[in-house]
DNA sequence: CACAACTACATTGTGCACAATATAATTGCG
DNA sequence: CGCAATTATATTGTGCACAATGTAGTTGTG
């Protein structure tokens, strides 16, 4: 129960480290689950978005999850490699790429989907606390998004 | 006003995924920030340690900042080229490096302190929500870290 | 049709993040 | 003291994350 914490106090008063460090260790959680299904976190939630939405586009992942092409590209090919996938120009624009699960990435939803579940045990926090805490950080989340986006253009 | 958000909705439903996407958001807004210092994210946190306690070891900074040898060593690395700290070995045990402050990294204090401060700004949140935010955060990564630790020895 | 502007991905380079390993200094124990 | 275990950092290798750039394929306009 002694939750002996080395950080500077002054650290621990910052919010935005507070959100690193929680997302961190929460990721650190997860990772001996996911290393039993021989994935990384980035690639868990890829499959997660497939498993909900089957065949989107490597763009469509990176807008999903929120990151760019230099990131997704190689992890969908990692994933392939791993025989998880599939990616396919198969529209009429040659110029998209979709990316399909294979039957071996689509036999990891079931076992994929208890592992969010075990946050929940870790954490000694209440379902309703969760979700109002999940709530309240995609809020954070898009109300930062906003300030961010370079006025990309002035709709005009 | 218009969020215009292209998560898939089993993401969104994720409070993992909700927590590892709000921190890179926040990172994300603080970038352009940071980079007028000429820092990244985590120097910059190195640097607010050592703020508050100058002339740490390497091993209390990865302890403070949850980051282990593999990349606290490279980033005081940089953080020495950049002319912003020193690395000695002056104690006792000639293990030990410890991590001082130079004047340059001293000075940035001032205008690096201010940086926080955007978030609240930018996040719609009043300063309680803020704070009970990193509350809950902190208590939920400290949750989490109890469970991960594999148990590194029993208390004989 | 020609061709510039645009779009969707991919590639390159830098900097984390972490596991595994290496190296050197220190401590403990006979 | 001598030497095995321990400790503090550093190094290596893999995989994100993101900026900047490259490259096809597509669209719009004259």
């Amino acid at each position: 129960m002694v939750v002996d914490v080395n950080e500077e106090p002054r650290l621990r008063e910052m919010a935005c480290f507070a959100l690193y460090s929680a997302s961190r260790a929460v990721i650190g959680f997860y990772r001996p689950l996911l290393d039993r299904l021989g994935l990384t976190y980035p690639q868990f939630l890829v499959l997660m978005a497939l498993w909900d939405s089957d065949g989107l586009a490597v763009g469509e992942l990176g807008e999903s999850l929120h990151l760019d092409s230099g990131t997704v590209s190689p992890l969908v090919k990692r994933l392939e490699t791993a025989g998880l996938v599939e990616r396919r120009r198969e529209s009429g624009d040659e110029r998209r790429v979709t990316v399909h699960l294979t039957e071996a990435g689509a036999a990891l939803e079931e076992e994929g989907c208890e592992i969010p579940l075990a946050i929940g045990r870790a954490s000694k926090m209440s379902i309703e606390e969760i979700n109002g805490l999940r709530d309240q950080l995609n809020r954070l989340a898009d109300s930062v998004r906003e300030h961010i986006d370079p006025p990309k253009k002035e709709t005009p």
